[in-house]
DNA sequence: TATCATTTCCTTGCA
DNA sequence: GGAAATGATA
């Protein structure tokens, strides 16, 4: 089963990025140029010249990207020898670290984890009281500067902004009394207690002697300064990454990371993939050109391995709905004359608004599709509910969870209930459910409320016992609690239609199945709680299997290809966003262009429009500025009319099954 | 307090 | 156009 992998089948700089174990190494690999297979190969290559795998630590920023990659090194030597490795997401190595010593900078050990909309009801609860309704803030605003602030190191008291800074000591006070940490903090906090302990510190250099960070030009400041701690001398580190691919500076990523690598580390070894399998030279001279606009980039030359290659079309169209359509019936066209899978073919916009057009055009035509990464599955409102209820059932001390589900379903519990009930646990120093507990409190309550409350403690009190007793699978009984509580009744007569309530019962299950797997390996519920906060999407959700012609963000499309690309949306304002040249990062869009652009295997379509509907309102578009920068060698610039007078059956034959769809229905 | 009507705001999305 | 937050009413 360990087939090895063979020097013969990579190219020169790939050979010598595989090669080069020891000191810092820089592996610039452009698009398409064979990164992850360099990377997977010289890990095993770690492995094959007798590294231990207990040594060999990975960094990459999705669980998706980590799994992949064990699995790819796992097929080159050895499934064993791969598992012992440790692969994982900047986030997860950090709650390794800081489970081997939180408590040494005045943590409590088994921390939790809030995750994005846990922050924002603490934020909004925090508004709340401290009387910010007037000035009207949005909670997501002050979380995204104290993110910010957090990132950059500087003092959250010292924010621009007087009532912000108050808000975010009080975010952050509040975090530690409930002895929980965000996404920020598991950076910052292990960043932290790396720095400060030596014996810490000596424990993990010693431990991880190679360390290798994927997509480095996503990193923060944050992410380098834990690296630098996490890397001592010798310095076997090995970053890799494309500058021009870097595209998350509006959460914090600096480009400076990969462009000045070697300011960080001594005289590294720098690595250029330059040879491109994916795209036809017609694509990638046309991504050449583009990108060579953009100021301070590490120079390099993509080369295409495949030559010639039709030209790139740029299509002018009338209105978005002419886009949409368009794009749907040659989709249609080309799958019946070229014999293409659905899966040949994907569509790239830069906002998710976007989307609804060209679903509803795929939709009409019965092309199936699948939209990738819309809303992550732990995002949806009905799951963190469920989330929100076992984590109830695990530890009612949680005020989170516990504030989050109060109420939902409606237990007379109202605003005025819930910030009495904060406010006493507050004083008392108690957490918000032995309030509720207690006598004292319940008794300045209203009858209804008390009700509510005193009914909603007796049901979690019996369902925690049943738990604890053993009495049935924890995963039926929070079942059976979902329902005597009302939620579940109540979730359903609030959908719109028989479909939402299909897709929420179905969520809801996905819920409670992988609950079920945890617990049959013999992991605790809060264990499940923790994972899944470091989780986007289920694992069994089978992101892969799902069949169709893809839709997608350009953002969530780095790292895929497609033989067939359409690009839509090329317009001033649309890309680049409006906001982009507003703040001047209009050289960020364009690397989203780009990656765009180098997505694209054999044929590429980009798409602007003369007309957009926003919001409901019709509004005259401009050709986007990138349009004209590409170079025109292997373009060819055509229009709506011209397209479709090329493929008028086809339009008939769109027309007439749309006809046919609709007579049917009635 | 719950529910229905009205108004407000619109990137990108990972742990 | 539409979700989500506010406001008005039972």
């Amino acid at each position: 089963m360990a087939e090895g992998f063979s020097f013969d089948s990579l190219n020169k700089a790939q050979r010598e990025a595989v090669a080069t174990l020891d000191g810092p190494v820089l592996i610039l690999a452009g698009a398409g140029t064979g990164k992850t297979r360099t990377v997977t190969c010289r890990i095993s290559n770690m492995l094959e010249v007798g590294i231990a795998p207990e040594n060999i630590l990975a960094v990459t920023f999705t669980n998706k990207a980590a799994s992949e990659m064990r699995e790819r090194i796992g097929g080159m030597v050895s499934k064993k020898l791969a598992e012992r490795m440790t692969v994982c997401t900047f986030h997860s190595l950090c709650v390794r670290i800081l489970r081997g010593g939180i408590e040494k900078i005045g943590y409590k050990k088994n921390f939790s984890i809030c995750s994005g909309s846990d922050q924002v009801g603490i934020m909004k609860q925090l508004i709340i009281r401290k009387g910010g309704k007037e000035e009207k803030l949005k909670a997501e605003a002050v979380l995204a500067e104290i993110s910010k602030a957090k990132n950059a190191g500087t003092d959250l008291g010292n924010l621009k902004d007087d009532f912000m800074a108050q808000l975010a000591v009080a975010y952050q006070n509040e975090l530690r009394a409930q002895n929980a940490v965000d996404f920020d903090d598991l950076l910052l906090l292990a960043e932290k207690l790396l720095r400060e302990h030596e014996d810490v510190r000596e424990h993990f250099r010693q431990l991880y002697r190679r360390v290798t960070v994927d997509e480095f030009q996503d990193t923060n400041g944050l992410q380098m300064q834990l690296v630098q701690q996490l890397v001592g001398p010798p310095y076997h580190v090995c970053v890799v990454g494309d500058d021009d691919q870097s595209i998350y500076g509006w959460r914090g990523a600096e480009v400076a990371n990969i462009l000045e690598f070697e300011r960080f580390f001594p005289d590294p070894t720098v690595i250029r993939l330059e040879e491109n399998y994916r795209s036809t030279h017609a694509i990638l001279h046309t991504a050449n050109s583009l990108i060579r606009r953009n100021a301070g980039r590490r120079e390099k030359m993509l080369r295409a391995t495949l030559a010639g290659g039709e030209p790139v079309r740029v299509v002018g169209m009338p209105g978005d709905e002419e886009e949409a359509e368009f794009i749907a019936e040659e989709i249609l066209a080309v799958k019946a004359s070229e014999q293409r899978p659905w899966e040949d073919f994907a569509i790239l916009f830069r906002t998710n608004m976007q989307s609804r057009k060209l679903e509803e055009a795929l939709r009409h035509l019965k092309i199936p599709y699948r939209m990738v990464g819309a809303q992550s599955f732990y995002d949806r409102r009905e799951v963190k509910d469920v989330m929100a209820y076992m984590s109830v059932i695990d530890d009612p001390n949680a005020d989170v969870p516990l504030l989050r589900i109060l109420n939902s379903p409606p237990r007379g519990i109202g605003q005025a209930a819930t910030v009495m009930a904060t406010d006493f646990s507050r004083e008392r120093q108690i957490s918000v459910w032995e309030a509720m507990c207690s006598p004292e409190f319940t008794d300045i309550l209203g009858p209804k409320a008390r009700n509510g409350i005193q009914a909603f403690v007796a049901e979690v009190v019996t369902a925690k016992s049943k738990i604890e007793g053993g009495v049935a699978p924890a995963n039926h009984v929070i079942r059976e609690f979902l329902d005597d509580t009302g939620y579940l009744p109540w979730l359903e007569r609030g959908c719109k239609n028989e479909q939402e309530k299909l897709n929420r019962g179905e969520s809801i299950q996905g819920v409670l199945n992988d609950l079920a797997k945890h617990l049959k390996r013999g992991k605790s519920i809060r264990k499940f709680l923790d994972d899944s906060a470091l989780a986007s999407d289920r694992e069994d959700d089978d992101l892969e299997k799902k069949q169709g012609a893809t839709l997608i963000t350009l953002h969530a499309s780095k790292g895929l290809e497609f033989p067939i690309v359409y690009l839509v949306g090329l317009e001033e304002g649309v890309l680049p966003h409006q906001r982009s040249i507003q703040e001047g990062t209009k050289d960020e869009e364009r690397r989203l262009l780009y990656v765009g652009i180098t997505r694209a295997q054999k044929r590429l379509t980009l798409t602007y429009c003369n007309v957009r509907k926003k919001w409901g309102q019709q509004v005259g578009c401009t050709p986007s500025t990138f349009v004209s920068e590409l170079d025109d060698e292997h373009v060819l610039h055509t229009s709506y009319d011209d397209v479709m007078g090329a493929e008028v059956s086809d339009d008939e034959l769109g027309d007439f099954f749309g006809d046919m769809d609709s007579f049917l229905k009635s």
